[in-house]
RNA sequence: GGGCGCGUAGCUCAGUUGGUUAGAGCGCAUGCUUGACAUGCAUGAGGUCAGGGGUUCAAGUCCCUUCGCGCCCA
């Protein structure tokens, strides 16, 4: 081996190894390899073309390629398959911008066709940027099987997914109330709507009654809406109204006679009980329009402009039409009250417009069926949840789907598959143009304009990236030779890992469409990863300083750093508090990211110790019988961190699994067992170095799933014949290895020094001054074997065991069993000793009244169980003990 | 309005089916240039488990309630 440095170099080890496991193939996978412990897949999320990862996105790969790579140890055929999404209206509306602040070029002013090219740059561009993210972070996925959702295959699963519901009647085209963006200038679905609190006014306006109607007060928050009411409804139960129902009022302004109806809808605890009706300008009162027959009056048109049916106010931005509208109100005294009030407003969630309901043409798909179809699979646990309340969500949308509208005024994504006859009128759904003109004949025909909502076609993603609809044609975006086995052999795949904002959006949906498509569910078990937040609980985004790029902290701490600090803190609350300080979007520090870093740095130089004294390149195994207790508790131990580590995986709690591994690594191996190493390794005891070999290598392996860089880098080093760490077993518990009577000797060795190392520091000992230790009461004589443990851990010249005690001036600690003597004749403060005794009495005795109380009480020695009982019993006799050891030390003083 | 998550040390968080003395990391204090590591070692201080009530022999843990923070749906 070369010279180890003396600090870890993520870097170089980075450089190192991941182009080296991808050259021998370890990542990529064949149908039609089965793994000795089966198949698992995973097709991940695909990233926006629209920008670069985000910490959310280092988190959730930082879990996905851990899970990868234990699965691939674990003995799976592991199938991972990347991919990326073109993300239709968030990157129309990048690329746009782009343009025009090159160009000031609107994207009408270059067409279409020239439009899209830019934006295919754009999004290779784009993608390129995030596959090397992913790389850096280590990931190892199948890049041969990546794929686009603007791939010539996937584009093709899209339209026959459109054409199968088509064919199937559920998918139409009617004029509906939509989410209308005046900004993007198209529809977009009710998912894609943010409801943002806004502090706005209630205005109450008074329309006058017609033919001894009483006057109706309505209120509302869009006054300038008023221009287009074509009713006022009131409550069928609420007897104030009762006379008024089917009269009528005027209409201020537009003066204009419209009717009373009576609707449910209108809540008698509201205000008078009467609300205004505008159907063409708000989904509630389209319903009512609905059910009432009533017209529907657009006065706000496609750029949030009055309408000529707004009169005198057409022209208007809704906003300055608000004003106006209220001035004229207040002119005519119809204006009753203006108050404060905060309430809810549509929002656009990519470019936060303020959303104008519309009534307009758009295509929709009717979603009851499929939702049904799927419900039985979230009720059973067919698809599970990670954590399970996630599968409540799930349902609850389920249960109150609405149909999507899938159409969008946009050019970037999947046109909508549908022809229209010049002549006939005649619609037709086609594949592609030629179809289409083997339809139409000689009849001139043109495709519809729109493209898909993107979540159409993320919809199909786990069976489409696995070939679905041609298994046999599918060709990988990535280039590799098609494995036209993968469907049947990775379908349905096993984990989906996501965070808890597509759970509707992306989630429901692919289970809808599995089960239309493919017949069964899409994925095994979902697991939904926090949200990761700013310091101070805030969303972490660019736009307000907070984001950071996963590559800088790549950079500053390395790449297995980095997936540890966000593993660690990955546990099953929703949100994750990361504490980098961030200014302008640049990151300064992270004191989580150094902890791990300088966990990565002590794992490093551990290795560096053993590997110096033993040697690298030489395997060591374990003889068939120990004698050491420090042998025995650290392979005891070690047993019981792969049991955890494994368990904590497997429960896919990835805090526990790198906490349980920190502190057997850190507490246990480099605390103890090497601290204990170093008189046997310059006494030139094999044993010894044959344990530390098995326990580094052993490390190796369950360190690898997380942080696989340094795993392999010290792996290789330690010659064990096989390839790779990464492709090398993962451990499991070896029960022959498990020692209770070496780790409870070990843990009375623990206290024991503590102890001990405690009087040194209260003697003011130096480090190196080494004095003896005498070691009396009952426990003692157990520690006989240990002697030059203790000494050397708690740098003693000498270990004695009196079971007299010990008769020299001393310094004295006592613990459960074992008095501990450090003989210092001359150099006690004796007042100090004895106030420090008095306090452990202190503390033994009120400990012992607990215990004591316990055991009078009749209730809890005859209904707790006995095992609890013993417990207070021993603890109590335990306690009687110290005290008197105490009580003797403090008399030995006087 | 309905649903969900959270509130434990100065900070960020663990805490299994209720059961001995509530833990960790960071930070803090004191002392250490120890032949793996100062990205380190040793020792120590620091908690009314958000407030109130209840169930129980026993509550950080279960139930009710109040307060505060966040998310989702309407």
């Amino acid at each position: 081996m070369v010279e180890l440095a003396k600090t870890y170099d993520p870097r170089a080890t980075e450089q190192r190894w991941y182009p080296w496991w991808e050259e021998q193939g370890f990542f990529y996978s064949q149908s039609d390899q089965t793994g000795p412990a089966g198949t698992c897949c995973i097709t991940i999320p695909p990233p926006n073309v629209t920008g670069t990862l985000h910490m959310g996105h280092a988190l959730q790969h930082a879990i996905h390629d851990t899970v990868t790579r234990w699965e691939r140890m674990r003995g799976k055929n592991v199938c991972v398959v990347p991919g990326i999404d073109h993300a239709g209206i968030g990157t129309q509306i990048k690329v746009s911008q782009a343009i025009f602040e090159a160009t000031g070029q609107t994207p009408h002013d270059i067409g279409r066709e020239a439009w899209l090219e830019q934006a295919t740059d754009w999004a290779t561009r784009n993608g390129g940027t995030i596959l090397d993210q992913m790389r850096a972070l280590g990931c190892s996925y199948d890049w041969r099987r990546r794929r686009y959702t603007l791939d010539e295959g996937y584009v093709r699963a899209v339209l026959t997914a459109f054409r199968h519901f088509y064919d199937r009647g559920w998918i139409y085209r009617g004029e509906r109330m939509v989410n209308w963006c005046p900004t993007c200038q198209t529809v977009i679905s009710d998912l894609e709507v943010d409801q943002r609190p806004l502090s706005g006014k209630l205005w109450t306006i008074r329309y006058p009654g017609l033919d001894g109607a009483p006057d109706v007060t309505v209120t509302t928050t869009r006054p300038e809406t008023m221009l287009g009411d074509t009713a006022v409804a009131v409550n069928p139960r609420d007897p104030r109204w009762q006379a008024a129902i089917g009269k009528q009022v005027q209409l201020p302004l537009q003066e204009r006679p419209i009717p009373i109806v009576a609707d449910d809808y209108a809540d008698p605890e509201f205000g008078s009980g009467a609300v205004k009706v505008t159907p063409a300008h708000d989904p509630n009162d389209w319903a009512i329009g609905e059910r009432h027959d009533l017209p529907v009056i657009r006065v706000i048109d496609d750029h949030g402009v009055i309408t000529a049916e707004g009169g005198k106010y057409a022209g208007l931005d809704r906003l300055d039409a608000r004003r106006a509208v209220l001035a004229d109100l207040e002119k005519a005294g119809l204006l009753v009250a203006t108050e404060d009030y905060d309430h809810a407003v549509p929002h656009h969630d990519r470019c936060h417009t303020i959303i104008e309901p519309l009534p307009m043409e758009q295509w929709f798909v009717a979603m009851r069926e499929m939702a049904d179809a799927v419900l039985p699979w979230y009720h059973e646990r067919k698809i599970k949840f990670v954590p399970d309340r996630f599968r409540e969500y799930g349902i609850e949308w389920l249960e109150n789907i609405r149909d999507w509208c899938i159409s969008r005024q946009l050019w970037w994504g999947h046109r909508i598959p549908i022809y229209y006859g010049q002549d006939s009128g005649r619609v037709v759904c086609a594949l592609s143009d030629e179809e289409a003109r083997e339809a139409f004949g000689d009849e001139p025909f043109r495709q519809e304009e729109d493209v898909l909502d993107t979540w159409f076609s993320s919809a199909l993603w786990p069976f489409a990236v696995l070939g679905w609809p041609d298994p046999e044609r599918f060709a990988y975006t990535g280039g590799g030779t098609i494995d036209a086995g993968s469907l049947a052999a990775f379908h349905p795949t096993t984990y989906m890992i996501t965070g808890r904002d597509i759970l509707y959006l992306w989630i429901a949906r692919m289970a809808m469409t599995a089960n239309q498509f493919v017949g069964e569910i899409p994925f095994e078990t979902v697991i939904v990863h926090p949200t990761i937040q700013t310091r101070d609980g805030q969303r972490m985004s660019r736009s307000l300083g907070t984001g950071i790029d996963p590559l800088r902290l790549i950079d500053q701490y390395g790449a297995d750093a980095t997936r540890l600090m966000l593993l660690m803190q990955c546990g099953t609350s929703q949100d994750i508090r990361f504490d980098a300080v961030v200014e302008d979007n640049e990151l300064r520090s992270s004191a989580t990211a150094e902890t791990c870093r300088n966990f990565l740095n002590k794992i490093w130089n551990a290795a560096r110790f053993v590997l110096l004294n033993i040697g690298t390149g030489t395997r060591y195994e374990l003889p068939a019988e120990l004698t050491e207790t420090a042998d025995r508790w650290i392979l005891s131990r070690l047993q019981v961190a792969v049991q955890g580590v494994g368990a904590a995986l497997a429960a896919y709690r990835f805090d526990e699994a790198t906490d349980r591994l920190y502190n057997f690594v850190w507490s246990e191996f480099c605390d103890w067992a090497i601290e204990l190493a170093k008189p046997r390794l310059r006494a030139g005891d094999e044993t010894v170095k044959a344990v530390l070999w098995h326990v580094l290598e052993t490390v190796c392996r369950l360190l690898a799933p997380f942080a696989p860089f340094i795993a392999e880098e010290i792996w290789q080093q330690l010659g064990t014949g096989g390839p790779a760490c990464m492709t090398a077993e993962w451990p499991t518990a070896d029960d022959r290895w498990r020692d209770e009577a070496a780790e409870s000797t070990f843990a009375l060795v623990q206290e024991v020094v503590r102890a001990a190392r405690n009087l040194r520091v209260e003697a003011g000992l130096g480090e190196r001054e080494r004095v003896r230790l005498v070691l009396g009461g009952p426990a003692a004589e157990r520690l006989a074997v240990v002697r030059p443990a203790i000494a050397e851990l708690a740098r003693c010249s000498e270990v004695t065991i009196s079971a007299a005690g010990c008769d020299e001036q001393a310094l004295a600690a006592v613990v459960a069993g074992v008095d501990v003597y450090l003989p210092l004749a001359g150099l006690i403060d004796v007042e100090a000793e004895r106030a420090r005794l008095t306090k452990e009495l202190e503390k033994a005795e009120s400990d012992l009244e607990i215990q004591r109380r316990k055991l009078a009480n009749e209730s809890f020695v005859g209904k707790a169980p006995a095992a609890v009982v013993d417990g207070v019993r021993a603890r109590e006799a335990e306690l009687v003990e110290v005290a008197a050891h105490l009580r003797a030390r403090l008399d030995a003083l006087a």
